[in-house]
RNA sequence: GGAGAGAUGGCCGAGUGGUCGAAGGCGCACGCCUGGAAAGUGUGUAUACGCCAAAAGCGUAUCAUGGGUUCGAAUCCCAUUCUCUCCGCCA
């Protein structure tokens, strides 16, 4: 959620930047300033009516010590009126306030200046690239079909037992999943990361902190009986785990990396992009969090755009580097680098990692702050990224290492997954 | 799931209708003391919103959450959530 300040201070900013993520904002701003002016009349009438209503009980009060219990009758009544008075103000309050909120949570995050102009993935902007393409032999397969060839991961088993999007690893393929899973951990605890092992449904609260709820609900998977949600990532419980939380300034970075399972329903997915492991409804994946200082966060961004660059590089898996256009990005961020691999048989980039600085709009609505060095309270800024998801990466290592014999394996996982040729 | 007890500031803990945002202690911050530290000692130490250009200051709200009773609620009543104890079930 942007901060009113600052939309009351710049709206002409805000306007023109939401417009890079397609967004004519203008309406809804000059609403959102009404409202603010309302709101804060309201708020002053309902005080100073509240103040009467104090002074007049303590008046009350004094008046039943003195025992003049008679003198106090004709104040309980003016009391009584200002209860009245207070209700309905409370109430106009409140309906400012939710009308206000109603529209603040409709506007997304606003991107920062390097952000380019957009309507899709078209026209991101590709900021690096890195390692060579496999040459891979004429008879080279897509990892779906090495899957079933290795029998590693049972798509089939998938659909009998869950449904589609829900296979089983197998095998060397659930070690495989095992070894990324402990590789990706401990090179993040290696890079100053914290290990948490996080809840895997969240309440309602935490979807709404960090920006899935509302506007994504139809996105997760929902327990009704006891209204939790199946997290998407686990950006969405270690995130929370700062929700209206004042941290000291003096802990900064706060650096989390959680593995977790990952739930998707992929409304409206459909096709080739959902094919084998491309898209799932539930992967692995270990995930970055960092909180910042405002003035640090895109140093931050940085650094772990380089640490999942490392990961890539010692994966030996050919990577480039995407800076998201305005139309691709997400609700919530404010500059995300995108991370792609090459399938080498599919003949495309798959998505691999999503790094991004979400700015203070997580922060506003989660009530995360900080004290700065002149003792105000200040909202943080929170970062996440992908480090890595797995079912792309299993994907893009099948099918650039296969050989005639078998998988190989990169020398950096062999040590983790106890063997170096898959067969 | 059943029965009972409880929820107060960063933490512990007092407070059963009236200047209580809340005693006391711990912790923390700053100062004094010290060669330095510990001990000692002094001061300060919640959050949000509103008024104000801003600071200071003032007002309002907040004692799990939401309602209610009352002139007045941390204190009484109702609902919800959570915690603990016992029983049941159970990896």
């Amino acid at each position: 959620m942007l901060e009113l300040s600052y939309i009351r201070e710049n709206t002409a900013e805000v306007i023109e930047r939401l417009s890079v993520k397609n967004i004519d904002a203008a309406k809804t701003l000059e609403k959102i300033i009404e409202l603010d002016a309302r709101r804060r009349e309201t708020q002053r009438e309902l005080d100073d009516s509240l103040a009467e209503s104090n002074n007049i009980a303590r008046e009350v009060g004094n008046l039943m010590k003195a025992g003049k219990a008679s003198d106090a009758l004709e104040l309980k009544n003016r009391v009584s009126e200002l209860k009245v008075i207070a209700k309905d103000l409370s109430e106009k309050l409140d309906s400012i306030v939710t009308e206000q909120t109603g529209l603040l949570i409709t506007l997304p995050n606003v991107p920062h200046s390097s952000v380019p102009k957009g309507k899709s993935a078209e026209d991101n902007e590709i900021v690096h690239s890195e390692g060579t393409m496999p040459n891979l032999p004429s008879d080279a397969v897509p990892h779906w079909e090495l899957a079933s060839k290795y029998d590693i991961i049972d798509f089939e088993l998938g659909n009998k037992v869950t449904g589609a999007g829900f296979p089983f690893y197998k095998g060397k393929g659930a070690r495989l999943q095992r070894a990324l899973i402990n590789f990706f951990l401990d090179n993040a605890i290696e890079a100053g990361y914290y290990e948490i092992q996080p809840p895997l449904v969240v309440n309602e609260a935490s979807g709404y902190g960090t920006g899935q709820l509302p506007d994504k609900d139809g996105q997760m998977y929902f327990c009704q009986i006891d209204k939790l949600y199946l997290i998407p990532t686990a950006e969405v419980p270690v995130t929370n785990i700062y929700r209206d939380e004042i941290v000291k300034a003096s802990s900064f970075p706060i650096k989390n990396v959680a593995y977790s399972n990952c739930f998707r329903r992929e409304a409206g997915s459909y096709g080739k992009d959902v094919r084998g492991l491309n898209r799932l409804h539930q992967f692995d994946k270990v995930e970055i969090v960092q909180i910042q200082h405002p003035d640090h966060s895109y140093q931050t961004l940085e650094e772990m755009r380089e640490y999942v660059s490392t990961l890539l590089r010692k994966l030996e898996l050919p990577f480039r580097v995407l800076r998201l256009c305005g139309g691709d990005m997400s609700f919530t961020s404010a500059l995300t680098y995108d991370f792609e691999v090459y399938s080498a048989a599919q003949q495309k980039w798959l998505e691999v990692s999503s790094v991004s600085n979400f700015e203070s709009f997580q922060a506003n609505r989660m009530k995360l702050r900080f004290k700065d060095e002149n003792g105000k309270t200040r909202f943080c800024h929170t970062l996440n990224g992908s480090a890595l998801a797995l079912p792309r990466i299993v994907a893009s290592l099948l099918e650039n290492n296969q050989t005639a014999e078998g998988i190989r394996i990169p020398k950096a996982l062999a040590t983790y997954t106890g063997f170096d040729l898959l067969f």
